[in-house]
DNA sequence: CCCGAGTGAGACATCCGTGTCTCATCTGCG
DNA sequence: CGCAGATGAGACACGGATGTCTCACTCGGG
């Protein structure tokens, strides 16, 4: 029975999400399949990193494309772009943590990209008037994806819901924790 | 020459925090001392990161007096808690992430409570009308994690100026990213 | 001065994950 | 039915990190 290689990267991703350090014999197992077959599609464990960085640059880029940044207010922008980003937030929370490890290593070019296309919208925030101009794109950018991954470990945790998801952490990124009196 | 443990733990943590899969003998060399000597204080790299978390736990919690979470608005408290955290932040950063793979092993008590205490701060803010009470206590504390590791690693990498860090986090969480008319 | 505690350097065994290989088994297709 | 390709199970060697041990050196106090 061949396997799908697609399915073993989602399996891995999701085992990986939760324990960073599994054993590319654990990977096997949560697939499904032996360690001898993971090595077939596989390489190695670099090269299943490699293809979950793939898999998970693909989605963000899915999900920035589906978010359509240029289209409405630069809120309503990024409260489709987290809602779109949901599903692969745990990928993302391992990646984003896996990345910083690669210290000398160039880390790859899609990486790059996104970080651009976020902080243009965020740019584009703050050219319209919609955003404040003390915070940069930059660190906008960035607090998402820590914004992101705290969400993501809150709600595998157990300590929020996934519905909640989307809200808590746009809310919390543009709103901020201040009660207003007015919207 | 006797070995300081204190500046042991200290060399540990300032390479940990950078490069989180670091060797012991790394360690040892990063504080200035032979591996044999580093397991003479240090059991093995278990013990080594238990320490580095009692370390990173009493820092917290004198943050935490430091800040004074129960004098003045919560806002100011909130804000002298960051600045006051600032210097543990890389340490924070890397237990952070290295909790999150003690799986099944039960985790120091003293997170708990230091979650705790940032929980309340955030709940005296929503009881005196200060704060929004559609984000809880527990999403607000995590977020406050996530943040303080993103700009941790901002300033690390070189996107964001150290003396940002403050200003960058607390402007974030408490006002958000939208731009307001009013104060 | 001498002694002992502490240290550095290195050897050594061991464990664990990895990568490769072989062989038996199974499945789908002609 | 029979074959070819793919898979599972396991053995095996390799490398890296770890933990332990020994031995020589040094520094500081009695």
């Amino acid at each position: 029975m061949a396997v799908d290689p697609e399915h073993v990267l989602r399996a891995a991703a999701a085992l990986l999400t939760r324990k960073s350090t599994a054993t590319m014999d654990e990977v096997a197992r949560a697939a499904g399949i032996s360690r001898a077959t993971l090595h077939r599609h596989f390489a190695g464990r670099d090269a299943l990193v490699r293809a979950l960085e793939a898999l998970g640059i693909a989605e963000c880029e899915a999900a920035l494309d589906a978010a359509r940044l240029d289209e409405g207010t630069a809120s309503e922008a990024v409260r489709r772009l987290v809602g779109a980003v949901e599903p692969a937030a745990g990928l993302l929370a391992f990646l984003y943590t896996e990345n910083q490890l690669f210290e000398g290593e160039e880390q790859h070019a899609g990486w790059a990209q996104i970080d651009d296309r976020i902080s243009a919208l965020f740019r584009r925030g703050q050219l319209s008037g919609e955003f404040r101009i003390d915070l940069t794109p930059a660190w906008l950018t960035e607090a998402l994806y820590g914004l992101l991954a705290s969400g993501a470990w809150l709600v595998q945790s157990g300590k929020g819901a996934p519905k909640d998801f989307q809200h808590m952490i746009v809310e919390l990124l543009l709103g901020g924790a201040l009660r207003r009196e007015e919207p």
